[in-house]
DNA sequence: AATGTATTTAACCATATGGTTACAAAAAAC
DNA sequence: GTTTTTTGTAACCATATGGTTAAATACATT
């Protein structure tokens, strides 16, 4: 097997992992700390960094810094990459998602 | 680290690979048979039958059988279970969508 | 029954992954 | 300037993953 790249990461990648989704889903309530974010989990802190750092690679996380301290928080981008390739696959179990804005748009055009 | 069943696979695990990723594209177009896959990819057969079931078991394909050929297809509601984890994120990268259904019942339902 | 055709499974291999504990780094506080 | 606080990195380990080639399975054809 050819040696792969372990930086490039995709979003793909990076929610895998069922601990990555939960640090996630866990900071769509705002920013968290390091250390606050790792202390809501059954695994060591290091663990807990590695996992920041492939989400930070996928494009998932933003830093912040203060002091030694670091803040991580969602970034919003991150994750578009897995919805534009779940869109063509909406046809197939029926849902009706639609951009809001382009509906809204085209009927008032209608008029 | 503790013995993981391999056979409880989540549609996160089956999309986090590129080739399998392929294959779900590939089908978008339709029930393929094993062969003609495999022949797409520039990957042996057996690889290409390690990926299906590890799609198939995460409920993303429906295997037919006809004598000893197979054809895969799309399972639609397979996908659902990434769709769902998504939906509270949209919100953070500002996609505008909504559940058409739902809208335009709401929307006659005041008049 | 023997052979051919289509496909998966088995056995194996190298690398990736996710966890651990020990160590390093960086800033604050004393 | 030493110590404490907060955090990441290094080294290591066991298992998972994705690939290969060789063998097994299942049905059709002769």
């Amino acid at each position: 097997m050819v040696t792969k790249n372990a930086l490039a990461r995709t979003a793909f990648d990076a929610i895998a992992d069922p601990t990555r989704r939960a640090i996630l889903d866990h900071l769509r309530r705002g920013e968290v700390g390091a250390g606050d974010l790792a202390r809501r989990f059954p695994v060591s802190r290091p663990a807990i960094a590695k996992h920041v750092r492939v989400l930070r690679q996928a494009g998932l996380l933003k830093e912040r810094r203060q002091a030694q301290q670091r803040f991580y928080s969602l970034n919003p981008a991150g994750l578009a990459e897995v919805d534009r390739w779940l869109q063509p696959y909406r046809l197939f179990w029926g849902a009706r998602l639609v951009d809001l804005k382009t509906f809204v748009e085209n009927t008032d055009a209608e008029k």
